[in-house]
DNA sequence: ACATTCTTCTACAATGTGTAGAACTTGTTT
DNA sequence: AAACAAGTTCTACACATTGTAGAAGAATGT
């Protein structure tokens, strides 16, 4: 999967959070107030939409041209990207139990058991 | 976590792959050999060591110059640098739980196995 | 001291990303 | 319909990373 910048994951974040499509314009206004420690000084309009091209390019988001100001979503949730990805890195290595292993290894006593819940609902058939 | 370039990550799974420390040129020799579909022409001396460098700097790679030829290994095994990308990868996410939720949800039956496996005797206590 | 071998320095091209001005399009107002 | 405003696309540039390697310097064996 491509990559992201950290603007680009900035403006991901920000669709991320939306419940629902965007303007540019308004992902503007968020991406500032949504800056961590008041960082993220004010971006041009064009820069947004530059980032918001690129990020359709590598279809991480869908535009709708239908309205006038074009309305951005994200094409995934966060929790679906991230889950694509730790499968891309576990696909990257040669021995996937091992990795699985460490994984687990260090993974918190309520994630573990956050985990246990998730493996016995999903696998053991009902009955 | 610093990312890897195509050629630093073909270097590190020779280092990996190996089970004792390499200088450049044994280094430089697999991976010739070890490049999938015969791609991968000869490199120059140079640019295996530079990568190697680079790949110190990024704290990827120790080298013990005591030998005359600087022997290189990676510092992490390949398992733990897997687990930590997926570790920072799930870490990078708000809801952790709805992405581990995904993450399971995509596992392969026989993983879910081993996973279950590693769950029940990392956290039960021995009692 | 000299040749050989290895390492470090320096360099450059390609790519990806943040950044935004200039130019163009489209819907709106009079 | 003409002019305007708001929005979008084109074009561009700087900077960092990465693949690539020559040139120059250092270490070792004879």
């Amino acid at each position: 999967m491509a990559t992201l910048g950290d603007l680009e994951r900035s403006v991901m974040d920000v669709l991320w959070t939306s419940p629902e499509p965007l303007s540019a314009g308004d992902l503007r206004d968020r991406l500032v107030s949504s800056a961590a420690g008041a960082t993220r000084r004010q971006l041009a309009a064009t820069t947004v939409l530059t980032v918001l091209s690129r990020l359709e390019s590598k279809g991480f988001v869908s535009r709708n041209r239908m309205h006038r100001p074009h309305l951005y979503e994200a094409v995934t949730t966060r929790a679906d990207h991230t889950a694509e990805l730790m499968h891309e890195v576990l696909g990257a290595s040669q021995d996937r139990e091992a990795a699985l292993a460490r994984f687990i290894g260090q993974v918190s006593p309520s994630e573990a058991e956050t985990l246990r819940a998730l493996l016995s609902s999903t696998t053991l058939p009902a009955k």
